[in-house]
DNA sequence: ATTATTACTCAACTCACTTGAATTATCAAC
DNA sequence: GTTGATAATTCAAGTGAGTTGAGTAATAAT
């Protein structure tokens, strides 16, 4: 879904807001730095990025961290990002359960909770999402004025689609605009995106592809998405479900097998319990993975291959710096797939001289999305928007 | 390839540069506009747009079309653009030739030659190009001050990739960076890329993408490649490879192959003359096509499976408006394509309420990336360049 | 100690957009 | 026809935000 606003000329305003977002994004990834080197990093004057420093100090973004000398002249005043300066709220919407979150500057988690869901309609999520937002405010003690935006995860795919049987996971969701709901309901910024991207931009801000701009990750929910980040921004495609790879076919055992059916949790449930229909969690599997089970290990194998196909078209099609898993997968399976994939040789990926390895593991955490739908929201404080086209 | 800008911070005079190529895209895609319908559309003021078109007249990119009743209050004085405001000049770079083109204003082509190559070595690539721009400049009678940039397609992959035989078509190339050798040459601004994003580019500006912002272009050259168009803008890859599908392997009778070995110009004549070298060119294939040849059709059958499995591969990844077949490859052959794939049911592109067809036929033309070329440097007046994140 | 170097600030300046009032041309209603 | 509403346009003044250049301060190298 990802709001796609619309075409904006520049005027001294804007250019205000995204000179503020470039300062914090070049603060936020190198750590520390000073004015003068921020000001070389932007191609602004000193002075202009004194001001906005001066800004951002006033609003508590930012504090001074001391100063380094290093060099000849006068030494830097260091600035860094204060963690306690705003924070960003999450939330993830599944047909049985919400979960929200929220986090600092840093992107550290201060705040997580899941709430069941008996009533999956939007006026009872509405309701549940606001009570969640004010259990977080209160229990970290965070005004709401620090409250920078919302981030929403929901399942796609968004609309309609051929995807029968799963046009919603939620019911009455078809006919609403989840974004103008949230934003009507919460009175602040909303962003509104699937899980994998969400999980993307996580990484982005806290974990492995920090300071990486063009890349790919392969997110494990209870299926798999594809959040693809092409130049620091995501791609979401024309209607908001981008990075479907779940439903891409590839051949396993001389047949056709949708990814999905071989490369997710639930593929693993059922080899591993046939039909039986009870969920096998995040720690059921991290235990069998643990024990080298043989039918996760039989498991393991065929999905390594559907990684290798898998892994062969997305390096072509998008020739990303690396391919990162991630998602609610167990730390030492995602670890397993990226050491046990043979990696396919017919790509322009394959090449000698590469600063990251081709296939990367991610976070592992069952909250990656929930925390990835407040990634969101940090992301856009540290990136200068791009201008949309037409 | 496809420069790429290092972060800047917003000013002024950036601004300005913004706004002008803002309004320069309103009018084109509108083809007429009058200002204030301009000013709502960029969310800036009318006097903005009124100081913005008086320096394009002035510069001789817009020119005054008339005025408009049709409401009630005061007419609007209509602009367009001036097709002989600025020229941009492609080139196309291959192993035995160079082709060379100029487009004016419009993206209509005022002068295309191909130019034989004995030495596609850097420097002497290099002569015939500085040759071919003033043959051009001439011969249409052109200032070179109207030359707005050049684009440079050149066959992919850029630098060493794991993809055997194929790092570089072209002798001594590896060791050299095309933008900067281009632009040192011709001291103008200079877009590199392949083929198929040129081709994607030159479809936005004049051919069936026009008004669409995210869409994917399937480009038959030699082999196939893919131009992918992300709100406006084109995603290149980390390392400017992406779009590289012909490499994707997909199910044929059975056994996986490579999509260029099905779906491409070689692949055609392959099936159509065994090993036998001679070049089947553009011609000869349209002549086999309306002779309805029964070795053609074959091939035309495996063809389609093969690009119903592309399709669904793209829209499960991209989620574009359309996809669009163009390139070296007669428009009956590609309208065949169009009419006779199946189209694949599992995607998220399945759905009921489209405005665009999910395949569709675009420019057919052997000179289409060459136009494309200059198409890049056109895109690039009518678009406000986009902030790269770190 | 002196000098080069770099960071930073102040004050003046400039650019480009916004605002509000005045002007003009058209359509619609009487 | 006259009158009034409507919308585009311009003019002039105002404002926000960046740049520029001179001056000051703190450090390293000589």
């Amino acid at each position: 879904m990802m709001t796609i606003s619309s075409p904006k000329g520049s005027n001294a305003e804007r250019s205000r807001i995204t000179n503020r977002r470039a300062v914090m994004g070049s603060i936020h990834s190198a750590g520390i730095m000073g004015r003068a080197e921020i000001a070389r990093n932007l191609s602004l004057s000193t002075q202009a990025v004194s001001n906005i420093i001066a800004e951002l100090l006033e609003d508590g973004l930012l504090f001074e961290n001391g100063t380094r000398a290093g060099g000849r002249g006068l030494p830097a005043v260091q600035y860094a990002v204060n963690p306690d300066g705003g924070y960003a709220f999450g939330i993830e919407v599944r047909p049985s359960a919400i979960f929200g979150s929220l986090l600092d500057m840093h992107g550290k988690p201060v705040f997580t909770e899941r709430f069941a869901l008996k009533d999956a309609r939007p006026n009872a999520v509405m309701e549940h999402v606001i009570a969640l937002r004010d259990k977080g405010l209160k229990a970290v003690s965070i005004s709401d004025e620090k409250l920078l935006g919302a981030g929403i995860v929901m399942p796609g795919p968004f609309g309609r689609t051929g995807l029968a049987g799963q046009e919603s996971d939620l019911p009455e969701w078809d006919s609403v605009d989840p974004h103008k709901l949230f934003e009507d309901a919460l009175k602040i910024p909303v962003m509104v995106s699937n899980d994998a991207n969400a999980a993307a931009m996580a990484e982005r801000i806290t974990g492995v592809a920090q300071g990486l701009s063009s890349y790919a990750y392969l997110y494990f929910g209870t299926g798999l998405g594809l959040g693809i980040v092409s130049q620091g921004h995501l791609v979401p495609g024309a209607f908001g479900n981008a990075g479907e790879i779940g439903h891409v076919a590839v051949p396993i055992d001389g047949q056709m097998r949708s990814l999905e059916s071989v490369l997710s949790r639930l593929s693993a449930q059922r080899k591993l319990q046939g039909d039986d229909e009870q969920a096998l969690d995040f720690q059921s599997i991290a235990d069998l993975f643990a024990a080298q089970d043989s039918e996760l290990m039989e498991w393991l194998d065929t999905a390594s291959i559907a990684l290798g196909h898998a892994t062969q078209i997305i390096e072509n099609l998008f020739d990303p710096q690396t391919i990162i898993l991630g998602g609610a997968m167990p730390s030492g399976v995602l670890d397993y797939l990226v050491e046990n994939t043979t990696l396919p040789e017919l790509t322009v990926s394959n090449r000698s001289a590469r600063s990251e390895p081709r296939l990367k593991t991610g976070t592992s955490d069952r909250l990656t999305a929930t925390l990835g739908a407040a990634a969101l929201i940090l992301n856009q404080t540290y990136t200068p928007q791009f201008v949309v086209a037409h």
